[in-house]
RNA sequence: GCCCUGGUGGUGUAGCCCGGUCUAACAUGCAGGCCUGUCGAGCCUGCGCCUCGGGUUCAAAUCCCGGCCAGGGCGCCA
């Protein structure tokens, strides 16, 4: 079939915009075909697009042929734009429909789809991760990015609302800023570089420049993990604080994941309601537990984490049980920290970081930083990396103030707000130790 | 990388334990037909499937071994 052009056809309404007062009137609606119905005397089909649907009706006496032929031609999700008379009917869904004047069809879609959009046969993740262009299409993928869209809106409000300003560091870099996670390496002319796996450094060098810095953008580890909560590409929210401490912006970070909850409970009660997820907004203030305190509470629940260990997955877990919700774990060991993590005064053997978890999940992590270099320079030494391959940092590290700041997953705060359980369904184009397309 | 579970039309499942009755079932889909009010429409006709390789056996979707792929649990990691 013959594709038309679009032309300057342009559309006039949303398909939620036809209402019954519009009857009468002459509007366009593009979108695409859903269910269709030949009843024989009448045809129907559904017109869909982003707000909504429009159901499109055309009764074979009073259509032209061409248009009846055209609609037969139509296959489902098929890209189409219809030009039409609004007549106000009792028996159309909401009571309005749009008798088709013409019928413009952009895209044809292949048949049988690969999945069904309409979700009334479930498709496995992976044969939906396969045609995602499509899987998008389904009112709980939708539902999915319009929460997590609403989240991050809710976040850069507010950080903006703090005098934050939003920054873009690079994502080609020459050295690893944390000491623990594998590099993506990629060649860079005739030298080696690599994917930067957190904005860390650059956004600690701009506290002394701007204070106050945020970035939403993407880290890269090079981790061969296979769970349903890892990534190799995945979406960092980073702050960094000047003249500020741990606590200072675990404060930032509590109010901040709090008006998250808040906005998406209120602003997307019918993509909760398609997802069937009872949404509960954490209380604040969050609990703050010490690694010490955790480590105890495990124990007594039969699950022994030996002392200076980070804790593993069970134990995590195990720690959601036991806590529930939103909460802080707070002075790490410094030795399974990284190395730009201030040590406490008082006892250099813990360190001013925390974790945020949401019950068994890890959502940020933060600190308070190391600002002075020869400490800096004593701690890469004892995580046993080398200071000269971080030579050009410390160098624009030069005098900046004291700091602290976090990273928050905004991939995983995603899983927490619609209640689903992989995070790959939390992004567009999920890139994992098997997954490179589409 | 390790462990567990699985792989059946385009999609999702049943059948497998206990080999033959499987010419493989159901739903959805797709193609065609009937119907002027459908809205998870209904009815009729048709289409389409045993992951790959090897083995056991008179006989394999079914049992065994290996590969590949997927889901889950770990590890690593945020």
């Amino acid at each position: 079939m013959k594709l038309d052009e679009l032309g300057n056809l342009r559309r006039t309404n949303l398909s939620t915009q036809i209402t019954p007062k519009l009857a009468g009137k002459e509007v366009v609606v593009m979108g695409r075909v859903g269910d269709a119905r030949d009843l024989g005397g009448i045809k129907f089909f559904i017109l869909s697009d982003i707000a909504g649907a429009v159901q499109i009706t055309a009764p074979k006496a009073k259509t032209d042929k061409k248009l009846l032929a055209k609609i037969d031609e139509l296959t489902k999700e098929s890209s189409v734009a219809v030009k039409g008379k609004v007549v106000a009917a009792k028996q159309a869904p909401r009571g309005v429909e749009v008798l088709p004047l013409e019928i413009r069809v952009l895209n044809l879609a292949s048949t049988p789809l690969p999945l069904d959009p309409r979700g009334r046969v479930k498709a496995n993740l992976d044969t939906r991760l396969d045609a995602r262009g499509l899987d998008l299409r389904r009112s709980e993928s939708l539902a999915i990015f319009k929460i997590r869209h609403q989240a991050l809106q809710a976040i850069r409000e507010h950080l903006l609302s703090q005098d934050f300003i939003e920054v873009q560091t690079p994502k080609i870099v020459a050295t690893a800023t944390e000491s623990g996670a594998a590099l993506f390496p990629v060649s860079y002319f005739d030298r080696e570089a690599f994917l930067s796996q957190s904005p860390q450094l650059y956004k600690e060098v701009l506290t002394g420049a701007f204070e106050r810095v945020f970035e939403v953008g993407p880290i890269f580890r090079a981790e061969e993990h296979d769970t349903p909560r890892h990534l190799n590409e995945a979406t960092s929210i980073d702050i960094e604080v000047a003249y500020a401490t741990a606590d200072d912006v675990m404060d930032i970070l509590e109010e901040l994941v709090y008006r998250a909850f808040n906005e998406v409970k209120k602003k997307c009660a019918e993509e909760l309601k398609v997802l069937g997820h009872k949404l509960e907004v954490p209380k604040k203030p969050f609990p703050r537990l010490t690694y010490d305190e955790a480590l105890k509470r495990l124990e007594r629940a039969g699950l022994k984490v030996p002392w200076g260990e980070d804790l593993p997955t069970p134990a995590e877990k195990k720690l959601g049980e036991l806590v529930g919700g939103a909460y802080f774990v707070v002075d790490w060991p410094t030795a399974i920290k990284p190395f730009y993590i201030l040590p406490k005064k008082d006892n250099p053997k813990l360190c001013a970081a925390f974790d945020l978890m949401f019950k068994g999940l890890e959502l940020a992590s933060g600190g308070t930083r190391v600002h002075q270099k020869e400490l800096l320079v004593k701690q890469l030494k004892q995580k046993g990396l080398n200071p000269e391959s971080f030579e050009s940092h410390l160098k624009n590290m030069m005098a900046v103030p004291p700091h602290a700041g976090w990273g928050l997953g905004l991939d995983r705060l995603t899983m927490v707000l619609t209640g689903v359980d992989n995070v790959r369904e939390c992004v567009l184009f999920p890139r994992d130790r098997k997954r490179l397309t589409p």
